[in-house]
DNA sequence: CGACACATGTAACACGTTACATGATTTG
DNA sequence: CAAATCATGTAACGTGTTACATGTGTCG
């Protein structure tokens, strides 16, 4: 659904063609989500069979020129006027694996929680020297860095309190006082 | 994947026939993330085709029963054994969203943020309102519960810092001074 | 010339999702 | 009996992803 969405933003700022919109995408997220070329093309194709966006000609220099429709429009506005609900998010892989791995055997869930905890850890070093280097000028790049930082922290925070409910409840499994 | 791998976890705990993965899956999540039971069907199909389960005939009662194959318990150790990447996490909606927003004609990004901020907010109420009525021994659940609850609220926060940012460049351009 | 960026596209596949068909068993 | 729950499956579709084929233009 995004890459069809931010597909549709792209166009509304100003007609383009695919590989266009691939540079403009790829800018515009700093590179986080990259986006295969391929792809640009057939969400263009579907989204015109969608009737969302139309094959304007060329610009003159032989490049498939895609403007949105009005259908596109009202698509676009429709997104930007709904939040994002907790539901249509995807399944959270990390929050599903520790749960399972609570009674998986041969698996030690506190492992898994401490590995999870530095990776995290480093992603987040690492987020926090690109924004340091990151410009001031590029607000759009910006927003999208921190989004990652603040989820990074909150994984940290969540793997903490994953361990220290663990420790309680094997403290209370072994028969100590909690 | 996760479904995939999140099958994988409960056969190997108790090999099972789809209906009972399926209500298992639901207990373990509290319901979160809900999965159609026919997908358990497909994806099962799937497992099956790839070599990490075992159609193991049937408990008595008629029940395809599944169980998982060496290499099943192999792909779910390494899925334990190796932290999960952001690089492989989907494309955050919200934050493309957002950053997109920002140049497109007709969308008032500051209301934007403040109807997913408000939408969010009553989220968070609700999840903690769930959390109060949990009972302290599903700890899966309590983990899933608190996952939600920390990225609820990382959210927040980094509306609000996407607020300020707001602000900050619109004065900025304002020629006001920061 | 060779490498690289620009540019377009398609085929095939993986995964998730829904809608639908089908039937057995239980229970108010 | 009717409704609900248990139980299995399939067809079709939407979206994302990769690999590949193909060609143009530019620059060292």
């Amino acid at each position: 659904m995004s890459v069809k969405l931010g597909l549709l933003a792209l166009l509304d700022e100003q007609p383009m063609y695919g590989y266009q919109l691939h540079t403009t995408f790829k800018e515009r997220t700093g590179g986080t989500w990259p986006l295969n070329i391929g792809q640009i093309y057939t969400t263009l194709s579907r989204l015109e069979r969608d009737g969302l966006v139309d094959a304007a000609g060329d610009d003159g220099d032989g490049h498939q020129i895609y403007a949105l429709t009005d259908a596109g429009r009202v698509e676009l506005q429709r997104w930007f006027a709904t939040p994002v609900a907790r539901a249509d998010r995807p399944r959270d892989e990390l929050a599903i694996k520790l749960s399972l791995a609570l009674s998986v055997a041969g698996v030690d869930v506190r492992e898994v929680v401490q590995a999870q905890r530095t990776a995290t850890l480093r992603d987040l070093q690492d987020l926090t020297r690109q924004k340091f280097h990151a410009g001031e000028d590029d607000l759009a790049w910006l927003l999208a860095l921190d989004s990652l930082i603040f989820q990074a922290e909150a994984e940290v925070r969540w793997l903490d309190s994953c361990e220290e409910r663990l420790l309680n409840n094997q403290a209370f499994k072994n028969g100590v006082r909690r």
